[in-house]
DNA sequence: ATATACACGACAAAATTAGTCGTAAATAGT
DNA sequence: ACTATTTACGACTAATTTTGTCGTGTATAT
């Protein structure tokens, strides 16, 4: 039903949240999991990869945290969706070539078609949106 | 991922094959799985929920088969995919209402916008674009 | 009658997602 | 140096969803 994962839910709460903080202000994934009521172990691991991928930036040790080191303009959807999700498509066969029944398919086209459709829209979307 | 299911995949390759025979012939399940390689039961069950919502008409016993009986223009995407796989949203408290911590939640009304605007592409988008 | 084709619920298998646990590494404060 | 705190990360389990199968029933053309 083209839902998003809770990981990546819980990312968007947490990114934010941190984009809500004061500059130079860090937050920690216990004081984010348990303000939104989310499994730490698990926002935790959404945040490493963000950070990774250099959305954020974690400082470790006591008062250390996480924050934003990217303009909210910048970071868009698909962006995102990708670093949590991995490739986004409606269908395997946007990125996969495994598909052993191309020849028959024939709805490829028009696939490609929506799933171009909607990474339209995630890219024009960045966090600075989802923030407002 | 924003993956659609395989039966909605499979329905959508049905309904373009459906589309394309000629106007009074019907297609039957098993044609349509051998001829694109489809799990025949699987397959089945998609056409019997689009039957159910008066996309397509059965016609039972021998040279039985399916066929479409709604102007391609009028099934929009929302429509199908519905039918198919229930509501559409990225996030079941699009339609839920029992989130327990949607008090604390930051994220429900940009969430909210993600959906729409998902369901605006889908609502504009027609089995007949899919069939061109 | 019989063979064909749809209808449909129950079930099983597979895949994915969600969540937990243990351990390691960095660092601030004492 | 020691301790408490916090991120990093892989392994693992549990839960959920998706995918696919099976059995049985109903309609109908020949």
């Amino acid at each position: 039903m083209l839902k998003i994962t809770r990981k990546a839910e819980y990312a968007l709460i947490a990114l934010r949240h941190l984009n809500g903080i004061k500059d130079g202000k860090l937050a920690t994934v216990k004081e984010i999991s348990t303000q939104y009521g989310i499994p730490q172990e698990l926002l935790a691991k959404a945040l490493q990869q963000l950070a990774r991928a250099k959305v954020i930036e974690a400082t470790k040790g006591p008062s250390g945290g996480y924050k934003l080191v990217r303009d909210p303009h910048e970071i868009n959807m698909t962006n995102f969706f990708e670093i949590l999700e991995g490739p986004m498509g409606i269908m395997d066969c946007y990125f996969d070539s495994g598909c052993n029944q191309l020849s028959a398919c024939n709805i490829r086209t028009p696939i490609n078609r929506i799933n171009d459709s909607i990474r339209t829209i995630f890219d024009k979307m960045t966090l600075a949106d989802i923030t407002y």
